[in-house]
DNA sequence: AGAAATATACTTTTT
DNA sequence: GTATATTTCT
């Protein structure tokens, strides 16, 4: 049944035996453990351009699955700097945009109709939150929030409205509302001939299931399926492998398939598993072996990324996470420089360290585009791009508030699924009265009443206008709306003069009044959502041209589905800031990890949830692996959010790594200083987690005492909430030197003194912690 | 109907 | 502090 083929041949040049032996093998099932940067896209690449050169497989029978369309066509890239053309006829996508192509192809089996368009998740909330109103839940307790993510939870399940009422608690009114409102959500879905990102996955895999005839179509087709990060794959996902990998049913009577079922390769690291909150279930990788039997495993644990530091570091860290497969990642490539830690006094000072060090690599050589930052939540970016923009760094926020997040972008977009799908009656309701053109509430309910009188969509209820009985400026409004549609509508679907999307767009935005309207507004703001329409025209040309066959719906999709690493570009010559979680799967020159911080890393949501601090671990696992030559890590001893200021300690996580890894320019020893006792001293042992912590209980190696985490050691620590001041005391400050109290605000701990120093400008000082004293 | 003013939550990570 | 929801006013 397996065999491994010895052959020498260029594809296996350069790798280790580990990484020949999963390129080569060839059998069912084979699972590659791969550690951080221990070259698996190398090996995934050279093993589908194996299969491709020894005529094992044509390229339309290779189906690999990866976390990010910029992970995908890198690489198809990557294959096809082996291959060559042999490259092109591969499905390398993720497991979103396969599923949309396969439900494009089969909608119509299943009730749907080829131009279905799909809601993220803000398009879901807006649904849900008009369902929540009419049916007045929000006393019940439910907000949007709770219903969308319970109901993501469901399909994720594959438990749809039946099975889920099926096991319902009808004495429970609460249960019986949620009942309600996810039949109500999957009905508006459904006549809005839509799918929402949970669908897309849980309706293929329906389709699958209810059609065998479709599913051994696709069974048949791909002989070897490949999945990239399969420690995060959810049951849904895992569902539709396992769909895909059963032997295609014979539909010929009396037969026996001739069929094998396809070979399956994946590969995962269930130390880089940081998806659980969405339904990312770790078993799936954990329980491969009993999964598929006979599967083979190949560990790959050498590391050709990071410098031995940092993989000590990383190792070290996440040794502390129970329940898991000793693993070690190890190079050959030498120690290389230490870590470098810092504890900035705020948020901002933070952020000046980053963009010194930043400054100080680059003056050393680096290019900006080899330096990232990372942080837990997308709020931290304010911070840094403050500074950053103070200090001239080029920067690019990776992910985000995103550009398609916009109103202005949604209404323009929502233009053009009106016309893609007409019985989107989301989008239909988005653009009514966008620009204002009279037609308000009332008149909205009118339509959409007469539309459910006559069985028929909204959309088409608006070619009746005149027989609303309405008022004759409201009836020509809609008129002109509904002829502009059908004329965009038209133009789309003939395309005259090789217009394309832009050209629709165009006569959307130009005869609808929108651009317009913004134009001409004396809003301020609207100025500036103009020239992000503006964006958004130029979005649709530099999409056509590289997609010169590209309809309308194939611009809404790629745009439904991209994912915030997709927009990441190598030759910016820009510092990549963006989450932990959107750092997976990448790898800078230097990283620097800010806000190592309790309540942030881990972050305080994740305490309650059972695996919450490990899943948080893995994290910053993940973001120390990303780092190939340095590494720095960065806290602050306070945080401002959302107006106030509160006291930050260091991250549980920090002693987990051997403190001779770490050379802290500023340690947290000095600025962790609270009243009282600590309760979580910062090398207290702590429950559960014997390991290594980095501070041994005598004297710290660093040399100079401000770096030492002294007051962690002799429990000597500042506390000056006695400390009287008022503006024109003068203060003297151990690292901003003297200066004269400007101003005191806030009351008791959160007493801030503003202060103009001397020689370091003027800062806002939280007087419990700050490190001063009259003078 | 629409704009302006005031009140009110809400802050984890994302395909 | 921000974005949104609700209100009040024109």
């Amino acid at each position: 049944m397996s065999s491994t083929v010895e052959t020498s041949s260029p594809l296996l040049d350069g790798l280790n035996p580990q990484q020949r032996e999963a390129v080569l093998y060839r059998g069912p099932a084979l699972l590659i453990v791969a550690g951080a940067g221990s070259g698996k896209t190398r090996v995934l690449t050279h093993r589908i351009a194996g299969l491709l050169e020894s005529r094992e497989a044509w390229p339309s029978q290779i189906l690999a699955i990866t976390f990010t369309n910029k992970a995908a066509s890198e690489m198809r890239d990557r294959v096809r700097s082996l291959v060559g053309q042999a490259a092109d006829g591969m499905w390398i996508s993720t497991f979103h945009s396969a599923c949309v192509r396969i439900l494009r192809r089969e909608a119509e089996q299943f009730g749907y109709s080829k131009n279905f368009t799909i809601y993220d998740s803000g398009d879901s909330r807006a649904l849900l939150k008009r369902i929540i109103k009419e049916r007045e839940a929000d006393v019940l307790g439910f907000t949007v929030a709770t219903a969308a993510s319970k109901i993501s939870k469901l399909k994720n399940e594959l438990a749809d409205v039946e099975s889920y009422a099926r096991g319902a608690n009808f004495n429970d009114p609460a249960e019986v509302m949620f009942t309600q409102i996810f039949r109500d959500y999957s009905r508006e879905l459904s006549s809005a001939n839509a799918f929402d990102f949970d669908d897309l996955i849980a309706q293929t895999v329906y389709l699958f299931r209810a059609f065998p005839h479709v599913a051994a179509e696709y069974q048949k087709r791909f002989r070897h399926i490949l999945v990239d990060e399969y420690q995060d794959t959810n049951h849904a996902q895992y569902a539709l492998i396992r769909e895909l990998t059963k032997a295609p049913e014979e539909v010929d009577v009396g037969l026996f398939s001739s069929v094998e079922p396809a070979s399956l390769t994946v590969v995962g690291d269930s130390d880089q598993s940081i998806y659980a909150f969405r339904g990312a279930d770790i078993r799936n990788i954990v329980e491969f072996e009993r999964d598929f039997p006979g599967a083979r495993v190949v560990l790959l644990e050498q590391n050709y990324r990071s410098t031995q530091n940092i993989l000590s570091a990383a190792n070290s860290v996440i040794s502390n996470n129970f329940d898991r497969k000793d693993k070690k990642l190890w190079t050959a490539d030498g120690d290389g420089d230490k870590i470098v830690g810092y504890t900035g006094y705020t948020g901002h000072d933070e952020a000046q360290f980053v963009a010194d060090e930043i400054q100080g690599l680059r003056d050393k050589g680096m290019a900006y585009h080899d330096i990232a930052v990372f942080y837990r939540t997308n709020s931290q970016t304010r911070a840094l791009e403050e500074i950053f923009i103070r200090s001239a760094i080029p920067y690019k926020v990776v992910g985000g508030t995103k550009f398609y997040e916009r109103a202005e972008i949604k209404d323009s977009m929502a233009y053009l699924i009106a016309v893609a799908n007409p019985a989107d009656t989301l989008a239909m309701r988005r653009i009514l009265n966008t620009p204002k053109r009279g037609i308000g509430p009332a008149t909205e309910t009118t339509i959409a009443s007469f539309a459910e009188a006559n069985g028929m969509t909204f959309r088409d209820a608006l070619r009746y206008a005149g027989e609303l009985g309405l008022g004759p400026k409201v009836t020509r409004s809609i008129d002109d709306l509904s002829q502009l549609l059908d004329e965009a509508s038209v133009m789309a679907d003939t395309r005259p003069d090789g217009s394309g999307v832009p050209e629709v767009l165009g006569l959307l935005l130009s005869r609808s009044g929108y651009l317009d309207a913004l134009r001409a507004s004396r809003d301020p703001q609207d100025e500036a959502r103009a020239e992000n329409v503006e964006e958004l025209l130029a979005v649709t040309k530099e999409y056509q041209r590289n997609n010169p066959e590209g309809v309308l719906l194939d611009f809404l999709t790629e745009v439904s589905l991209v994912a915030a690493a997709d927009d990441l570009d190598d030759s910016s010559g820009s510092v990549s800031l963006m989450t932990l979680h959107t750092a997976k799967g990448l790898e800078f020159e230097a990283v620097f990890l800010t806000g190592v911080e309790e309540d942030l890393l881990p972050h305080r949501m994740s305490a309650g949830e059972p695996g919450g601090p490990a899943e948080e671990r893995r994290l910053f696992y993940v973001g120390i692996t990303r780092a190939r030559k340095r590494l720095f890590l960065s806290l602050a001893m306070t945080r401002a959010q959302y107006g106030d200021v509160s006291v930050a300690l260091p991250s549980r996580y920090l002693q987990e790594i051997p403190a001779d890894l770490i050379e802290w320019k500023q340690s947290p020893g000095m600025a962790t200083s609270r009243g009282g006792t600590q309760p979580r001293a910062l090398n207290a042992r702590r429950d559960g987690y014997g390991g290594s912590y980095s501070v041994p209980g005598g004297r710290p190696t660093t040399p100079k005492p401000k770096t030492e985490w002294a007051n962690a050691v002799t429990g000597q620590m500042r506390d000056n909430s006695a400390l009287e001041l008022a503006a024109g005391d003068r203060i003297k400050h151990t690292d901003f030197g003297d200066g004269s109290v400007m101003a005191v605000t806030g009351e008791g701990a959160r007493r801030i003194a503003e202060v103009q120093f001397d020689g370091a400008g003027r800062k806002r000082l939280l007087i419990k912690v700050a490190p001063i004293e009259k003078i």
